[in-house]
DNA sequence: AGGCAGGTGGCCA
DNA sequence: TGGCCACCTGCC
């Protein structure tokens, strides 16, 4: 392996151990791992592959990656959103006014959301449902091998929804994709008829973004919130899960809301940055509840 | 050993 | 609208 040399990132994050490890293996992103013996984590975005360690003093970060130059850093430093204003975003979330917001925030400092590409980002999204954190992991490690581009020795990235296109139906259930296998295959098809659509979502507002994604099979309104803030940074889109849908009945007294309905109350009661909140309140429930 | 998991879509009242 | 169910697969 040829690794670049190793570099901070551009804003000096330093993240505790545990908001690191939420931020990246949390179930916002499938391709990290952590490499007990060298003690850095190790992952991959898009065609980049690349290690993290952290300062066990200031726990700052710092990244190398497989050949890395110039421009890899630069994708790096936009995947981990060194330029994002985290603090302005963390205090317009209304901690001030909801103690367990704030306690969950005083759990996971400097948490952050990535800027994942958006298309593996709704690729791993739609391997979700209903499957845990591990097998996701699995599914979107078969799908990189079997159909994406190798990027290192046995290294691959996600496949790009043209490559999921080649495959057909059987070959992706042999992937361990189960039942979404074949939703997965009908989108693959749209997106590969339709060039131009994942950079219509990317570029319209979260509304008509949302609605966009609605469109496709095996998509709904968890998956395509999910899609959005993880993939796009709408930080409106409030995804409703099974942990969101517990700490809003134990902590809010909202017992038998349905999930539109606590969607709706996410994005009242949190404000424009209600995705943000949802990660702290998500990763304490995850942990702690 | 059987139920259930970061859901979705179809069908029914 | 609201409730119920099937759907792959692996893990407790």
């Amino acid at each position: 392996m040829k690794w670049s040399t190793w570099k901070l990132l551009d804003d000096n994050w330093a993240p505790t151990p545990r908001s690191l490890q939420e931020t990246l293996d949390g179930g916002q992103a499938f391709r990290w791992k952590f490499l007990e013996d060298e003690n850095l984590w190790q992952g991959i975005f898009g065609s980049h592959l690349c290690q993290l360690k952290q300062d066990s003093v200031n726990n700052k970060v710092s990244i190398r990656g497989y050949q890395w130059k110039a421009k890899d850093y630069n994708a790096a430093n936009q995947y981990f959103g060194c330029k994002i204003p985290w603090t302005q975003i963390d205090d317009s979330l209304p901690w001030r006014s909801d103690a367990h917001l704030k306690a969950c925030m005083d759990s996971f400092p400097e948490l952050r959301i990535l800027r994942q590409p958006f298309a593996e980002t709704l690729l791993a999204f739609m391997c979700s449902a209903t499957k845990r954190i591990p097998q996701i992991k699995v599914m979107c490690q078969n799908l990189a091998t079997e159909l994406g581009n190798e990027i290192a020795p046995n290294t691959h990235a996600l496949p790009t929804w043209e490559q999921v296109a080649q495959a057909d139906e059987t070959s992706l259930r042999k992937l361990a994709l189960g039942f979404r296998a074949k939703n997965i295959k009908k989108t693959a098809d749209i997106i590969a008829a339709t060039p131009d659509l994942l950079q219509q979502v990317e570029d319209a507002p979260y509304d008509e973004a949302k609605e966009l994604l609605l469109q496709l099979p095996g998509v709904g309104e968890k998956i395509a919130d999910c899609a959005l803030l993880f993939g796009t940074t709408k930080q409106e889109a409030f995804p409703v899960d099974t942990w969101v849908i517990k700490v809003l009945s134990r902590r809010y007294g909202l017992d038998a809301w349905s999930n539109t309905q606590l969607s709706a109350f996410g994005r009242i009661h949190f404000g424009k940055n209600a995705g943000f909140a949802q990660q702290y309140l998500f990763s304490w429930e995850r942990a702690f509840g």
